[in-house]
DNA sequence: CAGGCTGTTCCAAGGGACTGAACACGGATT
DNA sequence: AATCCGTGTTCAGTCCCTTGGAACAGCCTG
């Protein structure tokens, strides 16, 4: 069989190959609208991507055609519009993954009376895709939709550790090892160390080196037919979470991994 | 084969003159996933945009980019990517209306005990962006995202009737007025009538017109500041909804669309 | 009222997207 | 096996279409 890596390496998004420009312009408009600034006011959008006014503003009005960003009428500054919504519903009711995945998320929701997340990799990151957020007073959050890095997180360091050695490298190396906490592993001797535990032990762990005071398990596994690559994750405060609790969870993380993944149609061959 | 890609796929919004052909071009291969076909081969979105398969492929590979869509690695078929997903959250999350209106929905929902849906105008039809499902065995689907006609439904009557008449019959006539039932408005002077009963009554009656055995009230509201125009909607089955029923619904619909209306920020001022 | 902002329109010019053909692969059919 | 579909991918030349400067029109602020 073909030894070689003709195969393009799936994970990472090939930018600059047979790209098409002004569609690239285009989406990168479109990925600029976030939580932190969702309104845009034409200049600001063509200072930012250093395209003039002119060019900014064909490419907007041909998202606009298409719903996905709408010009409030008053201020003209632009915002994302309701196509966008449509299209992630789409994705999340076409994809088996989700579907198979909730009940387990929620049981083991129930179990921990933790916050689970389900995470898969997208560009150089985490998104979680589904998530439910624990019942506790204090607890951790479970938005979906939010990206998280890869170095610093159960989730990501599950994720990597899935992965062959030379493109969790890649990946991880892409977007930095910012140090977050005191913990954050940031050199990639020391993440690889990290990975090639979580790879012994089964599950990721994340003792406060994303955000102080919260710890999280994680197991990842893949969607053998589609190729991508998530993990699921228990996480909340360290009060909680002692190092003995965390090794039952991260037990059970490893369960429900190997639960959800999803059984290929052709199972029954 | 399929003759039907000669048909033209009216699903395109609004030309334009300062439209980027090419980035056209690549959102309508984005609009081509849908429900019914969540994947498709290169060679099918081709045919069915009448597009070379190389121009095809250049695009499909930039959405590829931005995660936006994937291939999978073993079949090579094209699915809608995770990118979608998180632009919907983003959507929804920063947009107020969705998080004002969801108490108010809820609040109905548990009152008249019926599927509660909120639905805006896109694209000529009416996209559901919120809803919440009715408890009873019997009931009809809250599914966020997806699409409706604007001459059939509750929703779309009602939606229609907060607009300027001219603008209401160009936005009708753009879809056509297809029959679903026996009872649904099929020409533009019965519709017109309907339009005209509805804003007399404040709400508008489905009356099994987009679905045998459903009836529906529905009233609209205007995002001021936003200029969406947007409508709340009660549905069920006609055996649970009078017209002694309705009436009352449609009140109380009238009523939450009131309470939505988003306040602007300035109303501290 | 001038001066700085917006967002929008226009048009000419140059570069990049389109496209058809050729390639490689795999599964049917012969 | 050989042949014929079908697929997805690559390549390079030609022309169209994007580009982006300059000009226009509003709207605030100075």
């Amino acid at each position: 069989m073909g030894q070689e890596t003709t195969r393009r390496s799936s994970a990472i998004p090939n930018e600059g190959h047979g790209a098409v420009s002004s569609v690239e312009k285009a989406l990168r408009l479109l990925s600029t609208f976030s939580l932190a600034s969702p309104q845009w006011a034409l200049s600001d959008l063509a200072r930012e991507h250093g395209i003039p006014k002119s060019t900014a503003h064909n490419l907007l009005k041909t998202l606009q055609a298409f719903d996905l960003v709408r010009q409030d009428p008053e201020d003209r500054v632009y915002r994302l519009g309701p196509r966008a919504l449509e299209m992630g519903f789409l994705y999340a009711r076409s994809t088996e993954l989700l579907g198979q995945a909730r009940p387990h998320l929620r049981r083991l929701a129930e179990r921990s009376r933790e916050t689970v997340k389900l995470g898969i990799l997208s560009d150089s990151e985490v998104l979680i895709v589904a998530a439910v957020e624990s019942t506790h007073q204090l607890h951790t959050r479970g938005d979906i939709g939010t990206r998280w890095p890869l170095h610093s997180t159960g989730l990501g360091k599950a994720i990597l550790s899935a992965l062959p050695l030379a493109e969790a490298e890649a990946l991880a190396r892409r977007r930095g090892l910012a140090a977050l906490t005191k913990q954050t592993a940031t050199s990639w001797p020391k993440l690889r160390a990290e990975l090639a535990a979580t790879r012994e032990r089964g599950y990721a762990m994340d003792r406060e080196e994303n955000e102080a005071g919260v710890r999280c398990v994680a197991a990842a596994f893949v969607d053998p037919l589609r190729g991508a690559v998530a993990a699921v994750s228990v996480s909340g405060p360290s009060v909680r979470l002692s190092d003995a609790e965390l090794a039952i969870l991260g037990q059970e993380a490893v369960a429900v991994a190997r639960a959800i993944r999803p059984h290929p149609h052709w199972e029954e061959l």
